[in-house]
DNA sequence: AACCTTATTGACAAACGTTCTCAATAAGAC
DNA sequence: GTCTTATTGAGAACGTTTGTCAATAAGGTT
């Protein structure tokens, strides 16, 4: 028998069913071990690190669809790569230390509320943004 | 007889002495004439549809030190690619047009404020922050 | 003007992060 | 157990960016 989709088909896409694998698993507690961001490369190490036999473009492949199933957030470092951290409330913005990597979850009503004024203000629709801020932290500030 | 530097050097540094060259000078205006931002690539491009003859590294080297003196803007694209901007005013940040690129440029003292608090509150020094915001613009929504 | 020093250039070759390809594997439904 | 097919891992392929290095030319000095 076909399968048929739960009524929540707003747009027509029948997605391939979802399969839970052992990898899957693994990447996604790696990230949760994690401090801070990390890359796909560095999770891949970790990974082989313990013991894993895990593929790079698996876990590349498993970090975008955390990061689009909106289960990590995703931030693009200074060096064109792209690094992943286990996100824990829906919408948030990071302080992050430069040094270290800690990071802070921040959240900001007002904040929201005034990028999407800017963007209705000038006319554009469908507003969105990107709002992290950096600096060392006092661990950091201190070991030095 | 040796140069000696004028009396600003807080620091240490007696930088080469920079050479202005037209290939740095095509960059430029190449920058100021683009719409919106625009990667290394493109530029190259265009300058050499222009008949430029001028070498891919050169127009990275350039934007990266126009970036760095401030007389541009850079901004991760989300294919990992970096884009550049000439821009006018010392810090804003941008409103950008997810599909045509056109970009406004936004200044907000009372976000700048509640960054640096916000890094303060946390124990964070030498605050910076990142702070972009996408959408669609009027053209863009009436193109369709 | 010619000359000298050396910053800069352009062509090419790596380096890098990421995505693609594809045969082999295994998850989940029956 | 059997079947379908989503997923995997290895490596190749891709696009952006940086490095290398001989050749060039900018800018100061004579």
């Amino acid at each position: 028998m076909k399968k048929i989709e739960a009524a929540n088909a707003a747009e027509g896409l029948d997605k391939p069913a979802r399969r839970n694998t052992p990898q899957k698993a693994a990447v996604k507690h790696a990230l949760g071990e994690a401090i801070g961001f990390v890359s796909a490369q560095q999770l891949h190490q970790t990974l082989k690190k313990h013991g894993s036999t895990i593929g790079l473009a698996t876990v590349y492949r498993t970090l975008a669809d955390l990061a689009q199933s909106g289960e990590a957030d995703s931030l693009q470092s200074k060096d064109a790569e792209v690094l992943y951290r286990a996100c824990t409330t829906s919408h948030h913005h990071h302080l992050i230390c430069r040094e270290c990597g800690l990071t802070l979850e921040i959240e900001a009503q007002k904040l929201e509320k005034w990028a999407d004024e800017v963007a209705g203000d000038h006319g554009f629709a469908k507003p969105s943004h990107n709002i992290d801020i950096f600096g060392i932290c006092k661990a950091c500030q201190l070991g030095k």
